[in-house]
DNA sequence: GTTTATGCAAATTCTTTGCAATACT
DNA sequence: AGTATTGCAAAGAATTTGCATAAAC
């Protein structure tokens, strides 16, 4: 069988395409917005638990995904639309709404780099913004 | 008993100052970095783990301490050193260290203000930094 | 056939709540 | 007295792990 895109993906970040990651990665992309583990569960249900979060834990290293800590309780995470691995100049923002509890991806808004103190090495950045998202503030 | 530095900070506040919220301001402030429920827990052990979870949440609602959602898996706290609600101009950046799980407050390095898009109303800013701190750099 | 990945079940960790007892005004 | 706060015990929620089976190469 000729190689999907999924699996050129998978292949690209230096994953082993399995089915259950070639099924995870096509869940995730059905996702509008950022996507927890109990999301993929619910939307993957013939796969455990475990195995979700093992195949998270792998996207993520390997630059997959992007993990966002919005201090909802649950862990959300949003495919990295880069081919390779994420530059910090290319990282976005994310917002969470304290409403709804949604998590949206600002695609276009770019996380501003600034001066960092000396000493530190930085790997990541997390901009998260909190408040209310545009469809919550309409409803009153 | 004249008002003691603590309880002038609490009332400041508008948060009645018991014996336990002085008691615990007092050992959040011996931290030099940010801490945790348990380490509060470790400091002040003559009080109860729900007494402590409901004094975080007391002191966020009221401006006294920013909450940092880090991805070690417990959420971290650091005490505001503004005197009134925390405007977002003046909000500093995290950095979590990967290697020994610190996350330090970079007191002098502000979260940059940039273009946000229309329509989100925005509360509050987490600007967290992942990478290696310089003490875990310069072991080898 | 050997290595890697997966499912199941259970353990761990951190957070949160109900309720009775205590302290404050 | 009446309200707000605290401690204890237990529940909840999300994450993480051990191990036996199954799949991949």
């Amino acid at each position: 069988m000729s190689e999907n895109r999924f699996e050129e993906i998978l292949r690209q970040h230096e994953i082993r395409p399995t089915a259950v990651r070639i099924l995870l990665l096509e869940t995730m992309e059905r996702f509008e917005n950022t996507f927890s583990l109990a999301d993929l569960e619910t939307e993957a249900d013939t796969l455990d638990k475990s195995s979700i979060f093992r195949t998270l834990a792998l996207f993520a290293q390997h630059h997959l995904l992007h993990v966002i800590e919005d201090g909802s309780g649950a862990t959300k995470y949003c495919l990295c639309h880069n081919d390779h691995a994420c530059r910090i100049e290319e990282m976005h923002v994310h917002f969470h709404c304290e409403i709804c509890g949604k998590t949206f991806c600002l695609d276009n808004v770019h996380v501003p780099v600034i001066r960092y103190p000396e000493g530190y090495e930085v790997r990541e950045i997390n901009y998260l913004i909190k408040g209310r998202c545009p469809a919550c503030r309409s409803k009153r």
